[in-house]
Formats: structure tokens, C-alpha cells, sequence
RNA sequence: GGGCAGGUACCCAAGUGGCCAACGGGGGCAGACUGUAAAUCUGCUGGCUUAUGUCUUCCAAGGUUCGAAUCCUUGCCUGCCCA
């Protein structure tokens, strides 16, 4: 007994629920005896074209397993994301070409492999067995399933009481990632939290198939950077794995202190009683550089930090900057006395949305040239040929201009 | 098919003929304070040649009017009730 209980630690680190854990026992206890190792899926939505710290939760989970000896499934609902939402009320989902799928499924490769091992990781579409079904097959499917309870998950059961839009096919997202469980006939499904509805239905399905029903670990929803919402890519507080390393450590430092308490939790393996001894500013960037170190190298992981140091800390200029700009006569009025706006000066970098935005941020004090602050909009910088101007725009942005008469 | 209620800026939401580029809240941005954190305070939050100037906005297209987010018509969309 004692390899189930060391199996059953390593997989039940972090996870919030498991349905049933009996029924985890058996299938492990079976797999053992007969040497066959589990299927364990989890699914993913390729409407992004990247991944971010908030999947790493599950793909984590999906390693544990795999080094167990399990057979991981990493599924890419590539059919549900080529449906998109035809209404456009709700969430803004995008309707994905074929192509648009298999290049974030690229993509995604590229970047699970980081965590999971390749030649033991599946990759599969539900396109594969969703594509080719007739209509009256996928109605059949659907005659599994009850109305009432499909309206018992959370959100269809606010907004129905909302009196907000649900279309038809929105039943359809659970019911295929259901249907995608007896396809593979998993035995584990792993999900977030908030995917606990549809991974039943994925029980449900499978037992009315005649397959045993799957076993259901959901894992916690990281937040984002925002500190309140799960991270997501339309949320816009997401922290992809293929951010810069710069830009990575820096979304990383600007969390809450709690915040990162979760992510020490949830995506590092540290003892988090260790946490509290440090300083909350070195413990984060403790946390950035070990993150940044693991999608782009330990070493990129020391220089992001020593960067951020610089920029920040010692305030000195980036070696990156945000933008490079060369000017020409052809910008400035006077050609014997170049000189050009500081409004114009800001906007010219691309860097701000519009000239509004740019004078804004002049009036407000957002903007440096060569250190010295420019409060006013009417300024005009002189321009000497060579010499190259230091913008700070705003808190974190920073531009190289370089006149050439 | 019939009746009713709605569609306002990134989100929520006020406005029901001129004082409306449009109250308020959230979010975002900037400044102060800091550990580029949180909290707090302040300001900003359509574009432009920065002007007490101008252009484009209140689902869409027409119309009424000196003048419309506001009134009328048609269309599109959403929800509720009835069939």
C-alpha cells in the first residue's frame, strides 16, 4: 500500500477537491497490479495564442503524474475554439481558423515542454473525433444530458436569473468536453476549480457510455496580477510564459505581497515557511528570477533581475529601451535651429496612444528627458546632432531619440 | 406570433430636446508617499494644428427640429410574460 500512499501525497499536493477519492485509490491500486498506467487528461483552449503562469497550476499537476509513470493527455480544444460564439455576447470569443489552432498548438508545444517530458506527453484535438461527427450523433449526445441540469452550473444559473443572453451553443461547451472524457476514455481528469461543472459532466457521460466514470482533481485558480481576478489573457493581468524576461520579472514584482505568497503556493516547490523570514521585496524577486529562470534559462533569470535592479532600484537607464527613435531634419521646422516639441517628442516614440495622451502625461510629470522633468507642454527640446535624449515616460517606459541633422 | 422592458465611452451606469465629449462607480494611467508592493491622497481618462477652437461619438439607417444620446419611422440585437 505503501506506492499508492506515496502516489495518492504527490498528486493530492495542492488540489482543492477530488471526486472521488476512493475511487483514486482503486484505479491506482488497479493500475499497479496491472501495470498499466492511467490516462490522465487535461484540456486547453487554444484561443490564445500563448500560455500563461495560470496553466502552468494544471500543467504542473499533469508532471506529477507523469512521473509517476502515468500516460498524461494534453488536450487542445482546437473544435470548441474553431465554433467561436456566434452571438459575440458574451465572453469575446474569437472564432479560430484551422490554422490559427495548429499554430497555438505549436506554440503550446513549445512551451508545455518546458515543464512536461515530450516523448512521454500526448497531444491530442478533439477536432479529431468532433470534426468527423454527424449531426445526429452529436444530438445523441446531447440527449444524455438535462436542461435543469445544465442551468445548476454557476454561471449559466446567474445570468439565466440575470435575465443576461445564454445561446444554444454555450450548452454545448460542457457537454463536448464531456463527451472528449469517453473519447479517451480518461481515468483522471484535472481542471480548475471553476471547471468542476464540465469535468463531471465528463462523469456523467462516461457512465451512461458504459465507461467507468473518471476521477475529478481540480486545482486552484491563480490570480492574476491584479490580485482579485484569475488570471487571463482577456482580463489582461496574465504573465505569459513567452513574456520577455525583463517584462516577466517586472509583471512579477509588481504583484501584491499576498499575491505572491499564492504563487510561491502554487508554482514553486519552496518551503513556504521559509517565505516569511525574508524581506517581502527579496523574496519577490527571489520568486521572479526563479520563474523567469525556468522558461528562459537560469542565467536569463540573473541578468532579469540584475536589470530590474538597475533600472529601478539605481534608476539608471535601461540598455534596452522601449523604443529608439531617430529624428531627421525632416522633423523639425528650423533646420539651423532643430528643435522639436515635447509633446511631439513623446508621441513620435509610439510609446502612448495618442498625442492627448502624451500631452497628458507631460502636464502631469510623467515625462523625463535626460532626467530633468517637463512639465510643460509648450517646451521645445532643442536637438543636437549625436547626442543621444533619454525619455521616461511615465513609470516604466523609456526611449532612446538620437537627432541626425 | 402577441405584449412589455431594454441597447450610452474599457465595464457597470446616469442622462429623456439646447448648460452633453455626456453625472457617478469600477478599471486604467500619472503625481505624492513607498519596497516599481499594498493602503492612502491628488489629478487625468475621444481625436486633432491646444484652441475659452474644431472634428467624430450615445445599436444602425433614415426623418422631425434653428438644435437630438434624448422625439418619430424602419431595421438589427437582448431579456421577461403570453401563445
Amino acid at each position: 500500500m505503501s506506492e499508492i500512499t506515496r502516489q495518492m501525497d504527490l498528486i493530492l499536493r495542492g488540489a482543492v477537491e477530488v471526486i472521488q477519492y476512493s475511487e483514486l485509490e482503486t484505479k491506482l491500486a488497479r493500475s499497479l497490479k496491472e501495470k498499466r498506467p492511467l490516462r490522465i487528461k487535461a484540456g486547453f483552449d487554444p484561443t490564445a495564442p500563448d500560455l500563461h503562469l495560470g496553466h502552468t497550476v494544471l500543467i504542473h499537476k499533469l508532471k506529477h503524474f507523469q512521473d509517476l509513470g502515468h500516460q498524461v493527455i494534453f488536450l487542445i480544444g482546437d473544435f470548441t475554439g474553431m465554433i467561436g460564439d456566434p452571438t459575440g455576447v458574451s465572453e469575446t470569443r474569437v472564432a479560430l481558423t484551422r490554422e490559427q489552432v495548429q499554430k497555438n498548438a505549436r506554440t503550446y508545444e513549445r512551451q508545455i515542454f518546458k515543464i512536461l517530458d515530450p516523448r512521454k506527453t500526448a497531444v491530442d484535438f478533439n477536432s479529431r473525433w468532433m470534426g468527423p461527427m454527424k449531426a445526429e450523433e452529436l444530438i445523441a449526445i446531447s440527449a444524455h444530458y438535462r436542461v435543469a441540469r445544465m442551468l445548476e452550473r454557476d454561471d449559466f444559473r446567474k445570468r439565466y436569473q440575470e435575465q443576461k443572453p445564454i445561446s444554444m451553443h454555450e450548452f454545448m461547451y460542457p457537454l463536448i468536453q464531456g463527451y472528449d472524457s469517453v473519447a479517451l476514455k480518461s481515468d483522471v481528469e484535472l481542471g480548475g476549480t471553476d471547471q468542476k461543472f464540465n469535468l463531471l459532466v465528463g462523469r456523467d457521460l462516461q457512465r451512461d457510455y458504459g465507461q467507468e466514470a473518471q476521477v475529478v482533481l481540480t486545482m486552484p485558480l491563480l490570480e492574476g496580477t491584479d490580485g482579485v481576478k484569475k488570471m487571463s489573457k482577456s482580463a489582461g493581468n496574465y504573465i505569459a510564459l513567452e513574456d520577455q524576461p525583463q517584462e516577466m520579472f517586472g509583471k512579477i514584482m509588481s504583484i501584491s505581497d499576498a499575491l505572491m505568497h499564492r504563487y510561491y503556493e502554487l508554482l514553486t516547490t519552496e518551503d513556504l515557511g521559509r517565505v516569511p523570514a525574508l524581506h517581502p521585496m527579496e523574496a519577490k524577486q527571489a520568486l521572479a528570477e526563479q520563474i523567469v529562470g525556468r522558461y528562459h534559462g537560469d542565467e536569463s533569470g540573473r541578468k532579469a533581475r540584475a536589470g530590474f535592479q538597475r533600472k529601478f532600484q539605481e534608476k539608471e537607464f535601461p540598455a534596452e529601451p522601449d523604443a529608439t527613435i531617430v529624428l531627421t531634419s525632416a522633423d523639425v521646422k528650423d533646420a539651423k535651429a532643430p528643435a522639436i516639441g515635447i509633446v511631439d517628442l513623446v508621441a513620435r516614440t509610439g510609446l502612448v496612444s495618442s498625442k492627448s495622451e502624451a500631452r497628458r502625461l507631460v502636464v502631469q510629470g510623467g515625462v523625463e528627458v535626460d532626467e530633468q522633468k517637463q512639465q510643460d507642454p509648450n517646451t521645445m527640446i532643442a536637438l543636437q546632432s549625436g547626442h543621444q535624449y533619454r525619455l521616461r515616460i511615465g513609470r516604466r517606459k523609456f526611449a532612446l531619440v538620437q537627432f541626425k541633422s
